[in-house]
DNA sequence: CCCCAAATCTTGTCAGTGACAAGTTAGTGT
DNA sequence: ACACTAACTTGTCACTGACAAGATTTGGGG
């Protein structure tokens, strides 16, 4: 195959990076989806999708790189929030700030992934990123 | 000035880029100091720097980018890393659980920022980061 | 079975990027 | 005034992403 041949399939970079985003938003659906409801479960699969596919997890959340508006990314990142939603519900909170810990919820899940990712966390929590992130997410639950 | 004038100054481009996080962190920093200690005025200040310095910060973030073992880059880091800790003591956990407590709290907040930067948190939060910010950074606090 | 159109691929080239090299100019110290 | 260092300039290279022109393969219809 020349250098030139994905063209034909992928159209250019971000047509090629589309396909990478949807396939991830796929998978990663799929992750939070098989790790059930509870908070730390959700999170301990948020954390190693992103560890163990940071390629996918990379490009997933740089939507400048590719058509975020593409029909098939759109549909396996709602997908992927709908899960991430369901999650959200063992936070203790009254119910008129259930929105308000769904995305906290989110934040400090994806916020550890991201921190982890980059290196940024202090070294002496290991290699085991879900190991590493548990208490912390507990201390959302209680 | 000409293409190549810069290389005398920062070597190559993971120089320059050394230089710019190392800025970014020291503006980083002073900028988290000057919030406080409580997490929602920490966590709006973090939010804030994020966004209206979001070149700099994405360049913090990704030590690949530059020489993260730099002095001054290290330096500034860890000023960053000692104001944020000192802003997790709101969050009311019992003594043995601090540091993950701290934990929590810079990842709840990191975690904002950068869904808020990638585009992925809902449109209706409107268009003051802030202000969308704390009810979410609240969740952890009570 | 043949022909034509579409799909796919190949080769070549271009502009831009990041780097390196060689030489020139400016600044500083003795 | 001279020599050395710092800073800059110009040129070139390899690589990347894109585009173009043509060749080859595949599939469908007559």
């Amino acid at each position: 195959m020349s250098h030139a041949a994905p063209a034909h399939h992928f159209g250019d970079k971000s047509g090629l990076l589309t396909v990478v985003a949807a396939e991830g938003y796929t998978l990663f659906a799929d992750a939070l989806a098989a790790a059930g409801d509870d908070l730390l479960e959700m999170g301990s699969a948020y954390v190693r999708f992103a560890v163990e596919h940071r390629g996918y997890f990379g490009v997933m959340f740089r939507p400048e790189l590719y058509h975020a508006d593409d029909s098939e990314v759109s549909a396996a990142r709602e997908r992927a929030n709908m899960v991430l939603a369901k999650g959200a519900t063992t936070v203790p909170v009254d119910a008129s700030r259930a929105r308000d810990a769904q995305l906290a919820a989110w934040s400090i899940v994806h916020g550890f992934a991201a921190l982890w990712l980059s290196g940024a966390l202090p070294a002496d929590l290991g290699d085991d990123p879900v190991a590493a992130a548990r208490p912390v997410l507990r201390v959302l639950v209680r």
